[in-house]
DNA sequence: ATGTCCCAGTCTCTGGGA
């Protein structure tokens, strides 16, 4: 099972460019974010016409985040299980992250999979900052409430936090400015507490690759870049991942890429893991190769 | 590099967000 999440910022702008990456890929489930769609807008006929179907969650303009699944999905949730709820002009603005829509959650294939699109933060310190973290906090909280470590489970999206040094181009640029800063890093190292892992850092763990560059100042060709698209899952689906990759030719050319690379994980089948000791294999392959019976 | 791209509304340009 092949499950993928890219940022497409604009998944109208970005359907030529999906449509090609799904073909190049083939995923089983994709987790998309900033479709920037209502739900009515989103290009339901055009994801069906590629194979999949397509559950969506969006208000338009932002934000927006969505599950193209090629097996049909079940149990679809979103914000957390709450409606979407604009805090009133002059209320305390924490909840406003939780009225923007960044959470849809659904079952495909056994696996509960789950598109995350976290605030940005914009500058250390502020308002925006601050619904960030609160937005971490209700992730936590749905997790604790309603999902165990021991389901099949996998958070994938744009967590907009770059857990490590290694994970910036340069850390010391970066110093100071949100995606860094010990609270948000804590925020999603709270994920990890909880029981998941960070797929491709445990796959990889000595590789310096991003999943997102600035359009500007020619930051793709320089490689100045942020690993902040993430896919944390489970200890059972952790114990099927054979391989996590950041497809960075779906950064390059045209029609204008988005400003993210999708990720992919590829997962064993569930069950017992195939064995490569030589121990016992000739027993082993004559037992599996003995002739069946019937007709 | 203050370097780009996308969206909505003020609608063939501008301002906001990332």
């Amino acid at each position: 099972m092949r499950i993928a999440t890219w940022n497409v910022n604009s998944l109208k702008a970005r359907l030529e460019k999906v449509a090609w990456w799904v073909e190049r890929t083939n995923p089983d489930v994709l987790l998309l974010q900033e479709t920037k769609c209502t739900d009515e807008g989103a290009p339901r006929d055009a994801l069906e016409k590629l194979g999949y179907e397509l559950a969506h969650h969006g208000s338009g303009g932002r934000n927006g985040v969505a599950i193209a699944s090629r097996t049909p999905l079940a149990e679809i949730e979103t914000n957390f299980g709450e409606p979407l709820r604009k805090s009133a002009p002059g209320e305390a603005g924490d909840d406003e992250p939780l009225g923007e829509a960044r959470m849809i959650a659904a079952v495909a294939g056994g696996v509960r999979v789950v598109s995350l699109y976290a605030p940005n933060g914009r500058t250390v310190g502020s308002p925006f900052y601050t619904a960030k973290l609160a937005w971490y906090d209700r992730l936590a909280r749905w997790l604790a409430a309603t999902r165990r470590p021991d389901e099949a489970l996998v958070l994938g999206g744009d967590f907009n936090v770059a857990p490590g040094d290694a994970d910036v181009w340069d850390a010391r640029a970066c110093h100071g400015g949100t995606h860094v800063s010990p609270e948000e890093r804590s925020a999603f190292a709270r994920l990890g507490a909880w029981g998941l892992v960070d797929a491709y850092r445990a796959r990889n763990p000595d590789v310096r690759r991003y999943t997102w560059w600035d359009y500007r100042a020619g930051n793709f060709q320089k490689n100045m870049g942020m690993r902040i698209d993430h896919l944390l899952v489970s200890a059972p689906i952790a114990g099927r991942a054979v391989a996590v990759e950041i497809d960075r030719e779906a950064r390059k050319g045209r029609p204008i890429p988005s400003d993210h690379a999708p990720l992919t994980l590829d997962l064993d089948a569930p069950g017992k893991p195939f064995d490569a000791g030589w121990a016992g294999a000739e027993e082993r392959i004559a037992a599996r190769t003995k002739p069946r019976g019937g007709p």
